[in-house]
DNA sequence: GATCGAAGTCACAGTGGTGTAGTTCCGTTG
DNA sequence: CAACGGAACTACACCACTGTGACTTCGATC
């Protein structure tokens, strides 16, 4: 099963086109380093970064916190800790963020508690949410390659 | 009781010290139209604003929510809806945005119920918070002021 | 009507990009 | 094996937004 799933991930325009950013978004928080290309990074002109499932799914949280209003310098904070995180059962979870604190919260009845303590927002994603737009849009782009789809998602790249 | 409360309100430079933001700031949210002194707009330079303790409330959740990492122009968008129900009482009341829709939430069910649906963000402002720490900033900053309060806050101007 | 505090104005800085024009790598062709 | 062509990284200039500091100007008050 392993071998269906090819190991060189995907193009940045790729990428882009899947996550709903453009070209040059991506380029910039790459460089910024925002987000780590997993399967490569860049090494000058000419050269390929490649981008991995679990790249993605970072990269869409990114972008649906930015939509929810959230500047890019709190993502960016925030954004260590959420990276540790997507390997727990994604569509389990939520992400809270207080401030400049996060935590992955498994049921509502923690949310209304920590709404308790509150201090300043709480800005909560439901990480579910983020994993099954990101999934249906890949099936939606490129609906030829999802044939093996491992447990963690569609997860096949261009080939 | 009402003759307790001066009625010409805060001056910018007091607004700005209570709010927590700096006169520069405060001065560009209102040339900006985010807030508008209810007791007196600028005519020119040499005019004065005033402000009321409704406005200080809305200044205060406004800065709470940048304070979150959240982007003027969101919380510009947000506004309109806020401004208009800071009249409720607003120690029971929970502030929710969901991308760019916000809604007054009273209990903590409600909120469980908006996370199921959710789409994108929630972004929950508890507005008790932002009135404690308003009040407390007056009488920090003004202790000798505060000896008539009436119900919606200390609310006792400068004279 | 002088004084002084606050509003106005202008120029500039940092963030978060975008558009365009290179530049380089890499696979293919001759 | 060298040249070619295209994809995609890079560099540079430029934009809007969100301020800030410094200086000017005006209105209220004495």
């Amino acid at each position: 099963m392993a071998t269906d799933i090819p190991a060189d991930g995907y193009s940045s325009k790729r990428t882009a086109e899947i996550v709903g950013v453009t070209y040059r978004q991506l380029d910039y928080w790459t460089r910024t380093g925002l987000v780590k290309p997993t399967l490569g990074a860049a090494t000058g002109s000419g050269s390929r970064r490649r981008y991995d499932y679990r790249n993605l799914l970072e990269l869409r949280a990114v972008k649906t916190l930015l939509d929810a209003g959230i500047r890019l310098e709190h993502v960016r904070e925030v954004f260590s800790y959420l990276s540790e995180h997507l390997d727990e059962d994604v569509t389990q979870v939520n992400l809270v963020i207080s401030g400049t604190r996060s935590v992955a919260v498994r049921s509502g009845d923690e949310i209304i508690d920590l709404l308790r303590q509150g201090q300043g927002v709480l800005n909560i994603l439901p990480l579910a949410g983020v994993k099954e737009d990101l999934d249906s849009k890949i099936i939606d782009l490129y609906p030829e390659d999802h044939l093996a789809a491992p447990e963690t998602g569609p997860a096949v790249a261009e080939g």
